[in-house]
DNA sequence: ATCCCGAGGG
DNA sequence: CCCTCTGGAT
């Protein structure tokens, strides 16, 4: 994409959501933490539906540690992956707890250290929590930037890499959760909505999708 | 490359 | 039914 497009591609997205914020739900950096590392594989609402009574109990990774693995369970055992997210949990507790005097370390290399903890995580934690200029490169965002052609690559690191490269100020600080939100709520997976989305003429994409058909299709014979 | 694994949507 | 959802560890 030509770098005016893209200046223009951001400023559109900027101007229809000026403040982007997680949808994710939280009261504090470990809380967010936590929500980021069970939001692998699962939407936003379903995380936020298991930590709402969990985060009621649970703000520090000490009353996470004396919670326990098993109850730990019990309140997220709605959401994919419980098991592996739960053993996660309390480890990265512990080790906030031993190693980082119980809060989370403002550090992309020491959060990655962290068990439960890759690339993408700490990047949206440094983004969200601590106001860095990370480009988290979730399931939603390796779309939008092969598809629209923003930023385009094989994998999320080299996607990654592009947008970096390609975000100009002022957008590099929000860029992910616009990104983020266009790919959820217009350029979605399944069925992209070109037919109202505010960027369609930048895109490279194609196939524009049409709008649904308004009248029902007709019953089976 | 494969496993972890549940809810919601089309 | 099948696919998707702010992935990470082996």
């Amino acid at each position: 994409m030509k770098k005016a497009d893209v200046f223009e591609f951001y400023r559109r997205l900027a101007e229809a959501n000026p403040h982007p914020e997680t949808e994710l739900e939280s009261g504090n950096v470990f809380q967010l933490l936590v929500a980021v590392v069970l939001s692998a594989q699962a939407t936003d609402a379903g995380v936020n539906k298991a930590t709402r009574a969990l985060f009621a109990e649970v703000g520090t990774p000490e009353q996470m540690v004396a919670l326990g693995l098993d109850a730990l369970k019990q309140h997220i055992r709605t959401i994919g992956l419980f098991n592996t997210k739960a053993k996660n949990v309390i480890a990265l507790s512990e080790a906030l707890v031993a190693d980082h005097d119980g809060m989370v370390p403002a550090d992309r290399a020491a959060l990655e250290a962290l068990p439960g903890v890759g690339r993408k995580t700490a990047n949206v934690v440094m983004n969200v929590a601590f106001g860095a200029e990370t480009f988290a490169v979730d399931t939603h965002i390796f779309r939008v930037g092969n598809r629209t052609g923003l930023a385009r690559g094989k994998t999320p690191l080299a996607v990654e890499r592009k947008l970096d490269a390609a975000t100009p100020q002022p957008f590099r600080l929000h860029a992910h959760h616009w990104l983020i939100l266009h790919g959820r709520y217009v350029c979605k997976a399944r069925r992209p909505e070109c037919w109202r989305c505010i960027v369609a003429d930048l895109c490279a994409f194609k196939p524009k999708t049409p709008p649904p058909k308004t009248a029902a299709s007709p019953p089976p014979a």
